[in-house]
RNA sequence: GCGGAUGUGGCGGAACUGGCAGACGCGCUGGACUUAGGAUCCAGUGGGUUAAACCAUGUGGGUUCGACUCCCACCAUCCGCACCA
């Protein structure tokens, strides 16, 4: 028998996988449709075994599915877009166009290489215009829909990237990429009205029972809603109206003072003509210089200033002074808050800093409070006490009777406020989706006409270490014409967030070489939402939150019928070297390139997917990898087994123990990847059934198994780990005579009736502690069970001298004797 | 601070609805075959003991005939959010 010569086997059946195609499907007949994606890469330059997880799993749930009889679709695409390539551009002086297309070329390489196959032909890349052009229609479709919009705002700006950056890509102040703290900058950008649809968003995580929850959790949270009451409080010598949001609209007879962001957007009228004016209008623009990190410390100590100005609370008709803070947030409500230190801990911080007076209006009355003993807030429920009519409420009762109260009389109306922020989407970068807007001195601001896409991003430009955008310098670029009146006008030069490019390409894989339309609705139809969605749980927000809202919008357009993208999502652990998550800078990445060429890929995958449970991160050991090459060989060497086996089995014991373990194994393997895709116990089982044929060989121990039904093992052993190491279980297929792919095949069956042995060895406990074993028919009652406990001499003994208190008896499975 | 997850041999990890803790693999020890092995095969491998008893699933309690599994309290680590009114 020959070595296993896995260089040469793995490239032949790469290359009729690819011949054949393997997944290739014809999108006009969805029956059985099955739609396996894994989240397409950004194409940085190479990939390491922990990038390979993703991507095994994925092609071992396709061909599994594949072998169920599923008609697969299993695509992959390049995320082309962003910053790295352009970053790299100024320092290297490669256009990212170059860089990046060679990184894809890398790319696909080694998912060959991996064995990972896909129906390429349907590759999508983002950066090229047939993908771009429907990027900026998409565009077109949220400006159309108003759902696209241009403000001035204050914005996250990392002065590192030099461009704004999203809210969900800022993380913890700092610039998720490049962790430089993140500052706040008056500009005017375009924004996605995400928010018109938070409630939605919100509900239909309830859909989404194939997530996991930590994820919708996660998604929950962000989205964050609150309902409350959004109260007005009139100014005192003034027209304007300043309405605060509370959820705690039960304290509002203990309000002694409110407080504005130093944001707000009436604080420069409110406090014109003040003497004070000059001192105030210093600390507000200190307040909001600052950045994210230091004003979201809850270290750092409250500071504000008083506005000179006073409200009326219209509740108890009281005057309260108006003061400007640095904990208050614009972005948050309303930018106003009603303070009441007696219930709230800020405020309650915040008076005691500045001699603010304390009200207590929740009670308990067991334990009365006194202000002026108090060392912090108490936001406990209880009953309202000097709150006028509310007094002596429950406060849960007193928030209902005090919102329609409030609404009775126009003080204040029920709101939900969320956290969610509009999506920020201009950048000002060059790699990216030109935002398809001209502006023309005469007709103002327009779209792009429709038939004008896509705006290509012009291929000649600079890449200098400016800060600034290139293709603001593009002249031929910026410089067009009006598309209303001809006249002379100047393009938008902001590209478009790459997390735009990504909300939508899992609808372009079905169609994708049409150029009239980003897809066909009908195929699109039929094949989404995605059957199983796989990724890194880094997107659970930002990719995965964006794409369900593009989908919606989509989907209240007509342009397609459902309005969620991911049916079942799976987000896989992180692969850590040396405890930390693999890094060029680390210095602990694991390439794939040098494993395959020792090993094959076979074994890379095997180890890859039995190193543990695929959601939970693993620690990766180059040990371990010889583990799963043994068992290649073992595998292998079945062959050499089968050859020389006897004609007929020489022990029917063994062999009904064998054909047992094979039935089991199947449905093992069966149901580890059908439930939560416990590969690592599915291959485990393998290797057990593979070990139990192994000891029928040596000469101790069992006898030998016939040829023929070491033929069947094998063939059903080949089968299931077919979709873990397809190349190895395709050669040894065809090396038993088989003439189709093994994908083709049928995923095995198992016999119930063979899984269960007649006799069975139950465990005999004394007082819950295991003592012996005895040997039964399957079946057999307890009478017959005792009978066995005492005549078996080695039990027995326990029994002597004491008296039984009680037999538990577990039919089959356990006796527990209570002495 | 809030929310979520996880704690099992030297290591990665198994364990069904409460029922033989440590499957499978790595490593290690001994042996066989070898000129040689980092190849292969065989045996062993939680601690403890000549052998038992006994002790062991983060810690401390509890429920139960019986707890890795259920309940209570705590500790540690990781992740997400974080002045959200």
């Amino acid at each position: 028998m020959r070595d296993y010569d896995f260089t040469s086997i793995e490239a032949k059946w790469q290359k009729r996988w690819r011949d054949t195609g393997l997944f290739k499907v014809d999108v006009k007949d969805p029956r059985n449709k099955y739609y396996c994606l894994m989240m397409f890469p950004y194409p940085s330059a190479a990939l390491h075994v922990g990038h390979g997880r993703n991507y095994i799993i994925g092609d071992v749930v396709a061909r599994y599915k594949k072998m169920k009889g599923l008609n697969v679709l299993t695509p992959m695409g390049f995320d082309a877009f962003g910053l790295p390539a352009e970053n790299a551009a100024i320092k290297n002086g490669i256009h990212p166009r170059t860089s990046t297309l060679n990184n894809i070329a890398t790319m696909k390489e080694q998912l060959k290489a991996w064995g990972v196959e896909y129906d390429w032909d349907r590759q999508v890349t983002s950066c090229l215009p047939d993908y771009y052009k429907w990027t900026q229609w998409i565009f077109l479709k949220l400006y159309e829909k108003g759902l696209a919009y241009k403000k001035k705002a204050f914005v996250n700006w990392c002065p590192s990237c030099n461009t704004v950056l999203a809210n969900e890509q800022v993380v913890s102040g700092a610039c998720e990429r490049c962790d430089t703290a993140v500052e706040q900058k008056e500009l005017e950008q375009w924004f996605f009205k995400i928010t018109d649809h938070a409630q939605r968003l919100l509900d239909d995580i309830e859909k989404l029972d194939e997530w996991p929850e930590k994820v919708k959790t996660m998604q929950k949270n962000w989205i964050g809603s609150s309902e409350g009451v959004n109260i007005d409080f009139p100014v005192v010598d003034s027209d304007i109206i300043l309405t605060c949001f509370t959820t705690r609209v039960d304290t509002i007879f203990g309000c002694t003072y409110m407080v504005l962001a130093a944001e707000h957007p009436r604080v420069e009228d409110l406090v014109a003509g003040s003497p004070d004016r000059d001192r105030i209008m210093a600390f507000v623009s200190q307040v909001r210089r600052g950045s994210r990190i230091e004003r979201a410390s809850t270290e750092s100590e409250k500071k504000g200033i008083f506005t000179g100005r006073y409200v009326i609370n219209r509740m108890n008709g009281r005057k309260i002074p108006l003061w400007i803070a640095d904990y208050v947030l614009m972005e948050y409500g309303t930018g106003a808050v009603m303070a009441v230190p007696a219930h709230d801990q800020r405020d309650f911080l915040f008076a005691g800093k500045y001699g603010l007076p304390i009200e207590v209006v929740i009670d308990d009355p067991k334990e009365p409070l006194t202000p002026g003993n108090m060392t912090e807030a108490c936001e406990a429920d209880g009953v309202l006490v000097n709150s006028g009519p509310f007094s002596g409420l429950p406060n849960r009762e007193a928030m209902e009777k005090i919102a329609d109260h409030m609404e009775r009389e126009n003080i204040g109306r029920r709101a939900v406020h969320f956290k969610l922020r509009d999506w920020l989407i201009s950048r000002q970068r060059y790699w990216g989706a030109p935002i398809p807007m001209v502006y023309c001195d005469k007709c103002g601001m327009l779209p792009v006409p429709e038939k004008d896409l896509p705006v290509l991003l012009p291929e000649n430009v600079e890449f200098r270490p400016t800060g600034e955008s290139p293709l603001k310098f593009a002249e031929d670029f910026v410089r067009t014409k009006c598309p209303k009146c001809s006249g002379p006008a100047r393009r938008e030069f902001d590209t478009m967030d790459t997390f735009v490019d990504s909300s939508w390409y899992f609808l372009r894989f079905i169609s994708p070489g049409l150029t009239d339309r980003p897809f066909d609705k009908t195929d699109v139809d039929n094949w989404l939402p995605v059957d199983q969605y796989i990724g890194g749980v880094e997107h659970a927000i930002l990719h995965l939150l964006y794409s369900r809202f593009i989908t919606k919008v989509l989907c209240d357009m007509g342009f397609v019928s459902f309005d969620e993208p991911f049916k079942r999502l799976f987000t896989q652990g992180m692969i850590v070297k040396d405890g930390a998550k693999m890094s060029k800078s680390k210095g602990n990445v694991v390439s794939p390139d040098g494993l395959i060429a020792d090993y094959g890929a076979d074994t890379v995958r095997l180890y890859t997917l039995f190193i543990g449970p695929p959601e939970k991160d693993a620690e990766w050991s180059d040990k371990g990898v010889d583990g799963a090459f043994r068992f290649i060989k073992r595998l292998w060497n079945l062959n050499e087994l089968i050859e020389n086996a006897p004609e007929k089995g020489s022990d029917a014991k063994s062999s009904e123990d064998l054909t047992r373990k094979m039935h089991q194994t199947v449905k093992k393997v069966t149901e580890d990847i059908d439930g939560e895709f416990h590969f690592n116990t599915a291959i485990s089982a393998a290797m057990e059934l593979v070990n139990l044929v192994y000891s029928g060989i040596s000469e101790k121990g069992r006898g030998c198994f016939g040829k023929d039904l070491l033929k069947t093992v094998a063939r059903n052993t080949v089968l299931l780990v077919a979709p873990f190491v397809p190349h190895i279980a395709e050669e040894m297929w065809e090396m038993m005579n088989e003439k189709e792919s093994i994908f083709k095949a049928s995923w095995p069956a198992y016999d119930k009736d063979m899984l269960l042995a007649d006799t069975v060895e139950i465990p005999v406990q004394f007082n819950g502690k295991l003592r012996g074993k005895i040997e039964v028919k399957r079946g057999t009652d307890d009478d017959g069970v005792k009978a066995a406990v005492m005549s078996d001499p080695q039990i027995s003994v326990h029994l002597s001298g004491k008296p039984v208190r009680k037999w538990i008896i577990l039919k089959d499975r356990l006796v527990n004797i209570v002495v």
